[in-house]
DNA sequence: ATCTATGCCTGGTGGC
DNA sequence: TGCCACCAGGCATAGA
């Protein structure tokens, strides 16, 4: 699913094809991904003209002249650019077409994300992303930062990576990865890390998300029709969905538990509780 | 404060 | 070309 590196992909192959051009269409075909009243929603895209593309964690940020699309990609969205002449796919739920003739197609399996359109000075104002945390590379001028948050709370690391409050753009695919590489299990205490491992954790994710990014960068040939979202990273994965195999580092054989409801996986041995 | 349950959805899978 | 129950998961929201 699309975390921050999937996202981030999104982004840098969009923005080239989208800045300039102008919205003359737009159809909406399952409404639910809009966000408030669909049909105000279509009147006021006519028009917008993309001035750039930004991303603040997992959210897409379509910036237009005074106003800004909120766009989450949740578990299966994606973005096709394509022809009017293709056919539309059953999973196509929002169509932009775009002054150049070509179109801009959302497409979500699982009809989880959003869009949502606000003023450009309401933005940091708006629910989805008034309460979020920071990047994880901001993290590299602010060293303290997580060790400050961990020490406010009992909750298991990883619950307290996937707060979106705390740390932006890590789902639990990279959580996995983050606690792996750092050699911390996903159940010790926040409260109990020491400042030294908080700081492996942050360089530990900022290596994972880079690196993920880098390989997101290696497949924009794919992206000619089909954008985002298949990156080649699943072939880095250390752990994550490696339940039954040996752990790369120690051979140890890899396990499956949950972690605050979430499939987790993780190395028994490299990986230990306090 | 923090956890758990629910809803939003569909495709894949395992069991029969 | 079997059918069905169940799981996956980011986030908002409600209730414990």
């Amino acid at each position: 699913m699309p975390e921050l590196p999937e996202v981030e992909t999104v982004r840098q192959t969009l923005q080239p094809l989208l800045v300039d051009q102008i919205i003359t269409d737009v159809q909406v075909r399952w409404p639910n991904i809009i966000v408030g009243d669909y049909v105000a929603w279509m009147k006021s895209m006519i028009e917008q003209r993309f001035v750039r593309i930004d991303r603040f964690g997992k959210y897409l940020l379509f910036v237009f002249e005074n106003d800004v699309l909120i766009c989450h990609l949740r578990m299966e969205g994606k973005f096709y650019y394509q022809t009017q002449s293709e056919e539309i796919n059953k999973h196509v739920h929002v169509i932009f077409t775009l002054s150049n003739g070509m179109q801009l197609r959302y497409h979500d399996v699982r009809k989880f994300g959003t869009m949502e359109l606000v003023s450009k000075s309401s933005l940091w104002k708006t629910k989805s992303l008034a309460k979020l945390g920071k990047e994880p590379f901001e993290l590299e001028q602010k060293p303290d930062y997580l060790f400050q948050k961990c020490q406010q709370t009992k909750r298991m690391i990883k619950s307290v990576l996937l707060d979106q409050t705390i740390l932006v753009g890590l789902g639990n695919i990279y959580v996995d990865e983050v606690l792996y590489r750092a050699k911390i299990h996903p159940e010790q205490a926040a409260n109990t890390l020491s400042k030294n491992q908080t700081a492996v954790l942050v360089e530990a994710a900022i290596a994972v998300l880079n690196k993920a990014i880098a390989l997101g960068g290696t497949t924009i040939r794919t992206y000619q029709s089909t954008l985002g979202v298949d990156g080649k990273f699943q072939n880095e994965l250390q752990v994550h969905t490696k339940k039954g195999e040996s752990c790369p580092r120690c051979g140890t054989i890899i396990e499956k538990i949950k972690v605050g409801g979430r499939g987790t996986y993780l190395c028994p041995n490299c990986q230990r509780m306090e």
